[in-house]
DNA sequence: GCGATATTTTAGTCGATGCTAAACGATGTC
DNA sequence: GACATCGTTTAGCATCGACTAAAATATCGC
């Protein structure tokens, strides 16, 4: 939870989370979609938002493709909700977006 | 945005968020809660809370009542739907590849 | 193997932030 | 008014984290 939180509390990695929401991107492409930043710079926050296992990594060759892990901010989203479900009438409506598909262990 | 992010990257920021989230609580309350840390800094976390608009005060005599104010966390909440809705149209193709007994997305 | 390419890791700098102690401000009580 | 109580603000310090430059690692083509 508090690593989901640090890592998408800095706006870069926001922005590579987004990059990489819904298709693989090459840590060199990551890089120039930047351009105000060393790719050793992409290169650490990609290894937070790994760490905290909000991105996964797949090596081809020399080069690395990087993919958000959209449910891994569950944490945040839950405790969000939760934080909602303690006192707000919302709770019916809460519940019924929550009835995501729940397969098998993708728990963590 | 951005401030709502910083509020709650604190963790004792939204330890602060967790105790005033339905009931008002006094500053001292809320630094006897704490026990290991000084009036003064938790003073200064009820300022960033309320720079950030995450919480409210009321001033009562010497005192002062503080309470979150839940809807301005909705920042956050939104950009993470929004996250989540920019690939529904994927998330709906991948949940045809799971197994799961296709119900009516029931998402908004 | 050698050099080029793609990425990570390391060392060091710098600015931001949380903390403490103490000064300050405001309000209640006598 | 004098004094205590409740809280904020300030100054200074220490730690943290994002950055750069450079070194290290890994893989490709020759």
């Amino acid at each position: 939870m508090q690593a989901v939180i640090d890592a998408i509390g800095e706006p870069r990695r926001r922005e590579i989370l987004r990059l990489t929401w819904d298709r693989e991107v090459g840590a060199g492409d990551l890089h120039r979609a930047f351009g105000d930043v060393t790719f050793g710079a992409i290169s650490q926050h990609l290894g937070v938002l790994a760490r905290a296992g909000l991105v996964d990594v797949r090596k081809d060759g020399r080069r690395r493709y990087y993919r958000a892990r959209k449910h891994d901010l569950g944490p945040l989203r839950a405790w969000l909700e939760q934080m909602w479900a303690l006192s707000l009438d919302r709770l019916a409506e809460l519940a019924e977006e929550d009835e995501r598909p729940r397969k098998k262990g993708s728990r963590r």
